[in-house]
DNA sequence: AATTGTAGCGAAATCGATTTAGTGTTCACA
DNA sequence: TGTGAACACTAAATCGATTTCGCTACAATT
């Protein structure tokens, strides 16, 4: 087993000091090329690497970013963290996983330890408890120990800190302009309850463009959905008890599920009825018909976030002003609504 | 800004030596009870945390494990990922994800700069590009430095070390086997090329299936699709050439696009066509009609993978025996299917 | 010949913990 | 009174690197 070689042992072998390994390895002009070349070249042959870990001790950066994200198995959050990882490599960092499974008190432990010397700083989207409880106590701490922390999509204003958003409520907005431009009139829509920040704005959204075009709010085809598993019964409670003409959801899921509802109700699609999700995702691509979908570009979502924190990580000044940036969204028409 | 504080500095506070604070945060018996009382109270008031950079140094463990997959934005890994992430939370170790996006270059990257302190041992499923060049010297060189590796899901039988496997051939046979029973007499399947050895497998456990049934083997029916780009033309081009009554497919996308084409095409599913996919993911479960598949229980391969790796970090002995485990898989029924 | 400069290298401190091998005091017992 | 054990604690080594400061030759300068 060819074991790990370190400094010390270099120098045994070459019957160099360890400072003189250390420096000849960095190339320092203190060292003549002849123990330089000599020294290297031993650390070539035995394939010498330096300690990852003693280096993070000694100069108190790990290289290390935490992403701390509710969930995994989940088309948005994997564009995002493709995004993060590919930033990261790119500038030098790793990327430790976190999921927090929508749970409160794992999202605590995970930031706790992770922020006893595991990474550099964070990167985190809030689990729905926590939205729902509003303590932000585990993230006002790892800020106060002056760890730069940059939230992303499911974000709180009661945080100070740099974050990535999507502009749900303006996405939103423009989507349901987009379906009555279509020719729709009675737009249902499947959201989230109002604690889950983006099913807020985007019901906000949808609000909004209601009344700018005119169209009276008719709660009853608004339809919150807490869980997936009651996702089916409230769909179909809607179906039953309401007419319309479109449905808009505020994730591609539940768009897919309304429209099958339609499909097996016989409504032609997208003549009868018109639909369109959020964020794309390989249901949307090959939903049977193809969904019409919000694009969040999640993958570039990620890779701001990274950037903001390694920006952040490597400017020593420490700068009080924190920053916002907004992903743009874009429709992507598909089969499921009728052209504009 | 509350900072980070030290054994060092609690040791100045309260005027006693850095061993003894070390102890009482220990309990150590070496230790008077008052010491202790004093000690652990002071920790706590200013929140003390040892730091886990300088403890991996000393200990020579990091309590991370790296796990490289392909890519992450893939149903069937996010749920390895998730099995992997909850057995090793459990057991106390981190996660580093890293992706290869299946080139061997980033792969041999990643492991190189993980394996130089980062983590104490692999979770690997090999990029499509190793798979095909067979250049395996980056696994063999953590091996000789005495890090385990676990690989899982795809594998190579030139290394030797712990591995957990889909049983793929067996699997496939099953399903063939269950697609005759129900009446299915001429199957397509879409595959992929055959390094991907999944894909491999996957063929020969259809081919064998046919074979034990007396159904003779035709290539005409066997379509090897190398990219998602390809895909569309190449299910086109077998609709265009010949006649089955079923298709198979070694994922579920492969599955969902031969079937949405064969709904356009105004085939009656499952009745004048049955589908199937392999590894059952959001896409089989809302596709229209929904797909029956193979399930391949990623969550507990993750949590299988996760045990063996953290099993021999944990076992002093050097055991130089590999294990094999290999996941069963169960067919789930669903509406694209006749009943058997 | 004495001083200064410099090239080349090494000793030791440092990062933040653990751990081994002492050190000094007190008390019991012969 | 002296020995030994028990107790409570400290000094120092260690993990693997970097870095500051200092030292020793030898050459150049005055």
């Amino acid at each position: 087993m060819k074991k790990k070689i370190t400094m010390k042992e270099i120098a045994r072998e070459l019957d160099v000091s360890i400072s003189t390994v250390s420096k000849a390895l960095n190339n320092s002009p203190e060292i003549s090329q002849d123990t330089i070349d000599k020294v290297q070249a031993f650390a070539k042959l035995y394939n010498y690497k330096p300690n990852n870990i003693a280096l993070s001790l000694k100069n108190k950066k790990t290289k290390n970013i935490a992403v701390i994200i509710p969930e995994i198995v989940h088309h948005f959050f994997t564009l995002i963290i493709s995004g993060i990882e590919q930033k990261a490599n790119e500038l030098g960092y790793n990327v430790i996983v976190c999921l927090s499974n929508e749970s409160f008190a794992k999202e605590v432990i995970n930031m706790e330890t992770m922020a006893s010397g595991s990474i550099d700083g964070f990167l985190l989207s809030l689990s729905k408890e926590t939205m729902a409880k509003k303590d932000f106590h585990h993230l006002r701490e790892v800020i106060n120990q002056g760890m730069p922390l940059v939230m992303f999509d499911r974000v709180s204003d009661e945080i100070y800190c740099d974050k990535v958003i999507i502009d749900d409520a303006r996405a939103s907005y423009n989507t349901v302009k987009h379906l009555i431009y279509s020719g729709c009139q009675r737009i249902a829509l499947l959201t989230t309850p109002d604690y889950v920040s983006v099913g807020k704005l985007r019901t906000l959204g949808y609000k909004n463009a209601l009344k700018d075009e005119g169209i009276e709010i008719d709660e009853n085809l608004i339809v919150r959905v807490e869980t997936v598993e009651e996702l089916d019964a409230k769909v179909k409670a809607l179906f039953d008890s309401q007419k319309f003409d479109a449905v808009f959801g505020v994730n591609e899921l539940y768009a897919v599920v309304a429209m099958r509802e339609a499909h097996s109700r016989g409504f032609l699609i997208p003549h009868e009825m018109s639909f369109v999700g959020f964020s794309d995702g390989i249901l949307s691509k090959y939903a049977y018909p193809s969904l019409t979908t919000v694009v969040q570009h999640g993958f570039e979502m990620g890779q701001k976030a990274a950037k903001m924190l390694i920006d952040r990580l490597e400017s020593d000044q420490n700068d009080d002003s924190y920053k916002m940036e907004v992903i743009k969204t874009s429709i992507l028409q598909r089969e499921s609504t009728k052209p504009v």
